[in-house]
DNA sequence: CATTCTTGACACGACTCGTATCAGACTGTA
DNA sequence: TACAGTCTGATACGAGTCGTGTCAAGAATG
């Protein structure tokens, strides 16, 4: 019988970087701010807590440039700027990656499947926020959601970190 | 590591018992394969809606036997059996290859990345159940967490199949 | 000014994936 | 009982993916 051919999934070139497949990505429950920049004092949007260039990033993350930058080409992480347009990466970006690395190589997945498993994971966060914020008013509710939530988020088996 | 001197089997016409197949009887069926012949003759037991042996499978599917079988090996899928070991695949099953086909030809993932997200599906459908028990006796929080888990559902840009 | 960054292109080795093929075992019918 | 037909696991292979490396030419940094 065979039915060879059939058209595997190469014929998607739709951008000219080899994106993986076109992201569907009209699912963004997320303007999700991660609330992490400690604002006030500090001298300024130069010096805030951990802000490295690539190279040093690199060093920081014993992985090559071009991997950074190539993450950043297919959407994976989306470090800052300088004005010159050097990437900035905080503390928080420095972590991505690390969720990155891990699910590529202790899960195995590939970039798309990186690409799909943050994409879910930031809904599900989102997602846990938008009802925790709709039970204000019913406690035990929101107990039960808080647990349940950690739950599913723990059967992921991410790392400890994000 | 591929091309290597290939083991040539020429000749090996009549070596006796193999090894027969590990173990049967995981899926109690009494009735045999349904869609294989013409079946017009006897009138099948059973309301068993389709169950079909791998091959009907794959042709209903379009893909080729060895693939089912690689995914059922790396877990993906888990069709019944017959008591002579041949694999019957249900509505549910065949469903279910329709996900991973998407999630692979689609979105791009690979087998790793197909297994992360069921196990994620599956976990939040668990989840979604758990909580709504929970909440039995709070309607309005379990209406929330209905709407909001759908929508995360949603999110995930599956076929609106499963 | 010398460094170090930027982008883009291309190449490589190792790995993945769907498929092809094999020998042997099983099933149902003639 | 003999015989197709299809099953089984194992193995192989072409094409694609991924991380990495290198190159060039130019811009930003200090």
């Amino acid at each position: 019988m065979s039915q060879q051919s059939r058209p595997r999934v190469e014929d998607r070139r739709v951008t000219p970087s080899r994106m993986p497949p076109p992201r569907p990505e009209n699912t963004d429950l997320s303007h999700t701010r991660p609330a992490d920049t400690k604002e006030a004092d500090r001298d300024v949007v130069l010096e805030v807590q951990g802000v490295y260039i690539i190279s040093v990033a690199a060093r920081i993350l014993d992985m090559h440039p071009q991997t950074l930058r190539k993450y950043e080409r297919l959407g994976l992480i989306n470090p800052g700027r300088t004005i010159g347009m050097l990437r900035l990466y905080s503390a928080e970006d420095i972590r991505k990656v690390r969720l990155i690395r891990y699910l590529s190589d202790e899960l195995g997945l590939n970039l798309a499947g990186v690409q799909f498993a943050l994409a879910a994971f930031d809904n599900m966060s989102t997602i846990k926020q938008r009802i925790n914020g709709r039970l204000e008013g019913i406690p035990a509710a929101q107990q039960v959601v808080q647990e349940e939530m950690d739950l599913l988020f723990d059967s992921l088996n991410l790392p400890v970190d994000r």
